[in-house]
DNA sequence: GCAAAAGTGTTTTCAATACACCCATGG
DNA sequence: CCATGGGTGTATTGAAAACACTTTTGC
């Protein structure tokens, strides 16, 4: 057995963007590298996966435990293995998605300092370490296609939320225009969304009501 | 290095489902495991990750040389890391789809003898070593979405197929049963697919036309 | 001529699209 | 009262769904 440990020898680690959305902009948690190699440069949080733990623990764990963030909605991705992504090893990377909703976000945020974290809009993303704007690209692209074949858009907004903000998020996702009134008659008529009652007071402009998803309702390719 | 190395030393090895439509059945190739652990089971095809090549160059001689396939449509699917997957080692596995259409395969198959493989129904799995089944019941899921929402089945039917033979397979992949007159109004009027001109004569009842799909119709969610 | 399987047309319903004006708030 | 942004209604088009009979072949 130790002899095919020696062929077979890789290290294996685990990545995750972690998305928001603030008012209507799909953003990503980036971590500032305080270290040689890519010092200065952004990454995306992670670690390496020890031999007692699942990638999907592992991961938990730099959600929870390195970055302070409360535990959050997880998905994977994709599995890297280019042979050069690590400039001094060879480390094959298991990349998730981690959704929160802003709200949520904010009560737990700021417990620790020694990590420098920030939020990018998804247009935006800085100059990144390793291989890692390929893999934010490949976890951009496999967010947009399942907020457009599934539901979990419901992560992102639990609750109260306005018309305008969600459908800022679907112009941004498909990369087109919407029109307003049919943005809203699909969601509404078709009972995706419900009429909380409240309004969105405190802004420029005439406040918009505020919805929660329908949850009575099945998964399905909205557009 | 080497102390790190200690602590985090993993296997990885890849597999695969290779999946091909056979009269309107979605079938998957599994081989039968010839040694212990898990002797006289079925298993899907694959191989230990070596130090210089990435997941998908590993996959992929799997399926030409080991199997003796041609070369294939891959994808990779979802990365498995339970603890005891394997009762020897702790083996992390990357699994991967792959698709091939029942006419080139016939051609080419037939090489190789040290090997058992057999084609089963996706839903006629038999007894399988490890967590295959779990595996397998996520690729095939997996491909269930992918048909559902992207143009894949070009794949599995590069030309010359009847609309009887892929209503059936979307019958499976839905899980219900479509109307033929709309499942053929939909396809044909809405440009999906395009009549050859031959028909399929040599089996009982009428002869069904023979149809190919339009290469320049865009991606899109057909149900 | 009978069994097996495939092809065809019409009507109704509902969602998709296009489009312009009015309303509520803050400053 | 004006600027900003949000809310609303109608008409048209096109696809989805429901539904029954006829055609071609093998035996």
């Amino acid at each position: 057995m130790s002899s095919i440990k020696k062929d077979y020898n890789q290290l294996l680690e685990t990545l995750i963007g972690i998305f928001t959305v603030d008012k209507g902009k799909i953003k990503i948690l980036l971590m500032h590298k305080k270290t040689e190699p890519y010092k200065g440069y952004w990454v995306l949080p992670g670690s390496l996966l020890s031999n007692n733990e699942t990638l999907e623990d592992n991961i938990t764990d730099v959600v929870c435990d390195t970055l302070g963030l409360p535990t959050m909605y997880i998905e994977q991705c994709y599995t890297f293995s280019n042979l050069n992504r690590d400039p001094d090893n060879r480390v094959v990377a298991t990349a998730f998605i981690g959704l929160i909703d802003n709200i949520t976000l904010v009560l737990k945020k700021q417990e620790r300092d020694e990590i420098e974290l920030a939020w990018f809009e998804i247009n935006s993303i800085p100059k990144t370490g390793y291989d890692h704007d390929k893999i934010i690209n490949k976890l951009v692209e496999y967010l947009k296609k399942r907020i457009i074949n599934s539901n979990i858009l419901k992560i992102l907004f639990p609750s109260d939320f306005t018309l305008p903000e969600l459908q800022k998020v679907y112009e941004q996702v498909l990369n087109t225009e919407i029109d307003r009134r049919n943005f809203r008659k699909k969601l509404v008529n078709l009972g995706y969304v419900i009429d909380t009652g409240d309004v969105n007071e405190g802004y420029m402009g005439r406040p918009a009501k505020l919805y929660r998803f329908n949850d009575e309702l099945e998964e399905r390719n909205l557009f």
